[in-house]
Order: structure tokens, then C-alpha cells, then sequence
RNA sequence: GGUGAUGUAGCUCAACUGGUUAGUAGCGCGAAACUCAUAAUUUCGAGGUUGCUGGUUCAAGUCCAGCCAUCACCA
């Protein structure tokens, strides 16, 4: 029976372009494990998009001089671009400024409302006189009161590292405007009660931990034990508003609302196609299974009070009926990923932009390379060395070169085709059963969301036939038996057709090459597209994966000898090792955005 | 400061609830073989007192305590 898996990806700031660390930290796993469910023939439902609120949007809008709105839809439309080259597979990519978003998250405050779960607290927060608004703390700095230094941020001291009361940050002042004094003054605010459903999701924790990484498990059980209630709303002018008489001056807090992007992308993706219930078979289905792929820093929002907020609106939008909205099945939350053995850093530039390197690089090489040292059980860091030496070594030297070299023999000493042969050896039907054994470990290993290890064994695999090769021997065998020389060749070519399969969630658009200089026709996976989609007042692009048009099944080759090839072309372009220095020299210097070329 | 995680060969990583001399692991390195292939492949080999210090145990990379380093969240 199909399964209804659901794949929730977290939503990038839209302040700035997508680098290595997004996609090693959610949007490339994401995508191996819904390329995987898709070729398993389950139903998928992939969805993001770029979140458009908060105060970091705020803070870079303000250093360029333009508004939040202008920033957002600036990066929005790069990183559709960005991740159509790169090929996530979103059903869905939409962001959080939609009509869709903002009256779903206006949905859940007022239920939440309704049913007690919210309340109001006074908060004390930094007045400026001269704005006539309160600040949010990344706007304030003053002086630390545990240290002293003088230009400590609202929120951090960057000299003693300690987090501020920005209340208490001595002689506090607007970042803009240094002589803008600041005042403390109470406001009210919304307070979302999470004490209240404590024990539900502590439970809840406790029943999937089985299957959850440790961390996330030990990490968000510790976070639970504790929960207080948590601002919902806050003084800025840029967000989603609260849905009461009398609130017009403050908005959602950019948590509260942005992790309901997985269900209101979802409802939206369901208007979208014409079926405007269709996302309650994953939402309100009791055996759907919904993954979060986030990065640690987002672990208790997604374990803790993502949950809360489901608890707290079940039989949304379902007319009575009893089934509860579903939690997260898993959270397979990654660790980051540094650079050359740093931190990422935006403000330092130290980081490797994914438009830059999709615009240098072929986009299977950098997926190839962020899977292997993708950070799944602890911090990892990609060094332009190691992505020089897993490219030429590893996926050029082991995986395109043995597509070639067998593609090639049989092209050229076959009449462009397959071999026809015979009855095979014993060691043929060995190598046959021995690969095929990959559709179980390679797939058991994704479906737990251990990706680098799945990749692992599938190029483990790729060398079983590089090895079988060199026991066979056709180059030589081919001068005096052809139809020995042939029943190799069959049965390399069959294996590739194999692992062409076994690869495609790592590898679509090599895989598909595969697939083509097969003699195949049609296409693995279906079309990722931008398009634009209206609502009652404005239009907003999106990307969508349309599965219409692919034919990629998991499952075992059936490769017909006497198969017309293609001509083959090799898969992968071979780096220089020049540019390990040149990458490298771009670390650290300002940087140019350039127009997304696709 | 509190909580959680991570620290194993030059590099990237394995080793289920403690159990034979740490894994025929991948890359790199050394040697040999091969020549169909983008000099790509295959075979063999050399590399580790598992961050440090103690402890529990017949037995610890694996459990406990302390310390050091890195990371995240929270105050």
C-alpha cells in the first residue's frame, strides 16, 4: 500500500542568498528522501517556502534602504531559482506573505484564542520617543551590565557572549539614530500558553524515540520539561496581524507563524491543483507520515512547539470530525556545516553561496559531495579539497567513469546496443543478484534518513562492478569468445541500469543521463517549474514539482539484451585542482550578486 | 552559568543494548597488475596507546566522574 509521507522543509529568512549550509542542513536531504518515496511510488508532499517576516528581514532592509517587502521578494525569486538548478523537489515553494498564509495563521490564533490557550502579559521593551514605536532588540544596543563594553547588541554581548535583557543594557539606544534615547515601557502582548500541553508532548516524545536521533529526542524532552508560556505578538510593523479591534499596531512573532508554513503550504498547494481537501490525506490521516528536515537550531520549535500549536488547533478546517491533526513523525534534525573549518558567517563572507557554485559546478558534484559529509550526526565542513578530491576521485573516477567505460565498449564493439548473449555465468547472475540487493539496504537506509551512509553503500556497489570488470575481462575476452566479452557487458550495463536507480535521489540529473544513454526514453523524476499563482489581491511565484511525466520506478532492472544505445557522453566534468586556491581566495572578500543564470 | 550533543588512522567516517588481536571501510599514500574507460580501474600493503585523567568490571571506543576542545539551545 502507498504511504502518504510528508516532507516539511524548514523556511529560509529571505534575507540573504541560500548557501551550502541550507542545503546540507535540510533542503538536499529533504530531497533524497522525497525522490526516494516518489520512485517508491508513495505519495509525497513536499512543501516550504521563503519566510518573509522577522526582524533580521527588518535589520538587512533597513541597512540597504529598502523595505522588508522589496528584500523578500528580491531573495524569494532567488531562491526559486537557486533550488530549481539544484533540483528540490518541492511540490510546493511559496513563502509567508501569501493571502493562503496569512488568514490560515489568523485561523489559528483566533481558535487558539477560543479555546484558552492564549493569554495576555505585560512586557517591559525599549520605547523610542522619536519613532513613537517600540524597538525590537536587534535594532537597540548599549552598554553590557555584566562586562561593561559599550556596544553591546540588544540581544548578545559580542564581548562577554552573554545573552541581553536588552531592558537592562545601560544607557540603551537606536542603532539608527544614536542619539535616540530609549525608555523602558510596558506593552501588552499574547502569550501562548505551552505549560498546557506539557504532558501530551512529553508523551508524544517518548512514544517515537525509538525512532528519533538521540539528540533530538534528549534535546526537546529537556526543552519540554520546562515550558512557560512564550510572546506571540510584538511591536513592529512588518508581520501578519493579530485578527482583534484594538491590535492594529503589532504583529505575529515570526515563530508563531512561520512553522505553520507546512500546513498552510500544504492547504495552498491543495487550491492550487484543483482539490482544495486533498491535503487533509496527509494532515488529518492517522497512518501519513510527516518529516521535518531542519537544522539543530530550529530542533525545539519543530519537537516542542510546533506540536503545541497542532494540539492546540486539532479539527481545523475538518467540519467535526474527530481525527487529530498529525505531529511530526520524525524530526531528523542536522548539525551544521562549516567552511574550511569555520563558522559560517554572513557579515564575514565566510560562507559558499549555492548561486555562485551552481554557476561553476554541475549540480549532482556538489549534492554528490554535501551528501557524503553531510552533517547527520555531528558538525562536518566542506573544504574545497574535499570537494575537488569526491568529485574526480570518487564520483567521476568510480560512478561516471564505469558508465563510461561500459556504455562506450558496448556502443562501439556492439552496433550502438546491448549485447546479445546467451545463458550467463554463475558470476554474472552473482553480480545481478548482488546489486539488486541495493534496492533493500540502500532504501531501508533513506527511509531511516540515513542518508550518508545509503550513499555509502550504493557506491560500495558501483565498485562490486568496477571489480567484476577486471575478473571478466571483455577487452580481452571479446578477441576470442564475443559472446562471453558480451555476457559481461550485458551484465555490467544491467547493473549500471541498476544504479542509475540507486542513485537518483542523490543524483537526478546524472541518473536521468543514464537513463537516456540506456536507450530509454521518458524521464525518472517530473518537472520542477516556477510558476505564478493568484489570489483575491496579489499573485506570488512558487516552485512545483510536477510528477505527471516521470516514469523512475524503485525497482529492479529489467534491461533487455540487444537494447539500441545512445551515444554516451561522460557524466561528469573533471575539476583542476586550481581550483581549490581560487575558491578558497573567494572566502572572506566582499561578494557581487550576480543574476541567477539557470 | 545550565541543558543536550560531538571529539576514533593524514582526511571523511564505521563499530546494535560493554565482549574475540579497533573496520578486507572510502579518499590520500606505497607497490604490483591491467589498458575497455574523462591516466579512469583492480589487487596487495603501510598508517590508530579511540581528546585527557581517574574509576566500575573477568572485559570499555562503548558505562561512571572530573577536565579540555567544538557546536546548538536556554538564562
Amino acid at each position: 500500500m502507498a504511504k502518504y509521507i510528508h516532507v516539511s522543509v524548514a523556511w529560509p529568512y529571505s534575507n540573504g542568498d541560500l548557501h551550502v549550509g541550507h542545503l546540507a542542513g535540510a533542503y538536499l536531504p529533504a530531497d533524497i528522501f522525497a525522490r526516494y518515496h516518489r520512485l517508491k511510488g508513495n505519495h509525497v508532499l513536499m512543501v516550504s517556502g521563503s519566510d518573509s517576516h522577522g526582524t533580521p528581514i527588518m535589520v538587512e532592509a533597513n541597512k540597504r534602504g529598502i523595505t522588508p517587502l522589496q528584500l523578500f521578494e528580491q531573495y524569494h525569486e532567488r531562491f526559486l531559482l537557486t533550488q530549481q538548478k539544484v533540483g528540490i523537489s518541492y511540490d510546493l515553494f511559496t513563502h509567508t506573505d501569501t493571502e493562503n498564509h496569512h488568514k490560515i495563521a489568523q485561523d489559528f490564533f483566533t481558535l487558539l484564542l477560543e479555546r484558552g490557550h492564549l493569554r495576555v502579559e505585560k512586557q517591559t521593551l525599549l520605547y523610542s520617543e522619536l519613532d513613537q514605536r517600540f524597538l525590537p532588540d536587534r535594532f537597540v544596543e548599549g552598554e553590557c551590565y555584566i562586562c561593561g563594553y559599550k556596544e553591546a547588541r540588544g540581544d548578545q554581548c559580542d564581548n562577554c557572549g552573554n545573552l541581553m535583557d536588552a531592558t537592562k543594557l545601560i544607557n540603551p539606544r537606536s542603532k539608527e539614530n544614536p542619539d535616540d534615547k530609549l525608555i523602558p515601557r510596558d506593552s501588552d502582548h499574547y502569550f501562548l500558553a505551552l505549560e498546557q500541553f506539557i504532558e501530551h508532548i512529553v508523551a508524544y516524545i517518548n512514544s517515537h524515540a525509538g525512532h528519533w536521533r538521540p539528540n533530538v529526542v534528549n534535546f526537546s524532552l529537556n526543552f519540554a520539561k520546562d515550558l512557560r508560556g512564550r510572546p506571540i505578538t510584538r511591536d513592529i510593523d512588518w508581520g501578519i496581524a493579530i485578527p482583534l479591534e484594538g491590535w492594529s499596531g503589532k504583529k505575529m512573532y515570526v515563530w508563531f507563524e512561520a512553522v505553520m508554513g507546512y500546513f498552510t503550504a500544504s492547504v495552498e498547494w491543495a487550491n492550487n491543483i484543483g482539490k482544495p481537501d486533498e491535503w487533509k490525506k496527509w494532515w488529518y490521516n492517522p497512518d501519513a507520515e510527516i518529516y521535518n528536515f531542519i537544522g539543530k537550531d530550529n530542533i525545539p520549535f519543530h519537537t516542542v512547539i510546533w506540536q503545541a500549536e497542532l494540539l492546540g488547533v486539532n479539527g481545523l478546517y475538518n467540519d467535526g470530525d474527530t481525527t487529530p491533526l498529525q505531529l511530526p513523525y520524525d524530526v531528523p534534525a542536522n548539525e551544521f556545516m562549516n567552511i574550511e573549518g569555520k563558522q559560517f558567517s554572513k557579515s564575514r563572507n565566510w560562507a559558499i553561496w549555492l548561486p555562485d557554485v551552481l554557476d561553476r559546478y554541475q549540480a549532482d558534484a556538489v549534492r554528490f559531495y554535501v551528501t557524503r559529509t553531510m552533517p547527520e550526526t555531528h558538525d562536518s565542513d566542506f573544504s574545497w579539497e574535499g570537494f575537488f578530491s569526491s568529485t574526480n576521485n570518487e564520483l567521476l573516477a568510480a560512478w561516471g567513469n564505469l558508465v563510461n567505460r561500459v556504455t562506450g565498449f558496448s556502443y562501439k564493439r556492439y552496433n550502438g546496443a546491448a549485447p546479445v548473449v546467451d545463458q550467463l555465468l554463475e558470476i554474472d547472475e552473482a553480480l545481478i543478484a548482488k546489486i539488486e540487493g541495493g534496492f533493500e539496504t540502500v532504501g531501508g537506509l533513506i527511509e531511516r534518513v540515513k542518508l550518508r551512509e545509503a550513499l555509502k553503500e550504493a557506491m560500495s556497489l558501483v565498485r562490486d562492478v568496477n571489480a567484476y570488470l577486471d575478473e571478466r575481462k571483455p577487452w580481452t575476452t571479446i578477441k576470442e569468445d564475443v559472446n562471453d566479452a558480451g555476457r559481461a557487458i550485458y551484465t555490467a550495463l544491467r547493473a549500471i541500469d541498476n544504479l542509475k536507480t540507486l542513485l537518483a535521489p542523490f543524483l537526478p540529473f546524472s541518473s536521468q543521463q543514464v537513463h537516456e544513454i540506456l536507450g530509454y526514453d521518458g524521464q525518472l523524476f517530473g518537472d520542477l517549474k516556477i510558476e505564478e499563482f493568484h489570489e483575491g489581491q496579489r499573485s506570488h511565484k512558487a516552485l512545483v514539482y510536477d510528477g505527471t511525466p516521470a516514469i523512475g520506478k524503485w525497482e529492479k532492472s529489467q534491461f533487455a539484451q540487444g537494447q539500441p544505445l545512445r551515444e554516451p557522453q561522460p557524466l561528469f566534468v573533471k575539476l583542476d585542482d586550481s581550483i581549490i586556491e581560487t575558491e578558497r581566495a573567494y572566502l572572506g572578500q566582499p561578494r557581487d550578486e550576480k543574476p541567477i543564470v539557470l
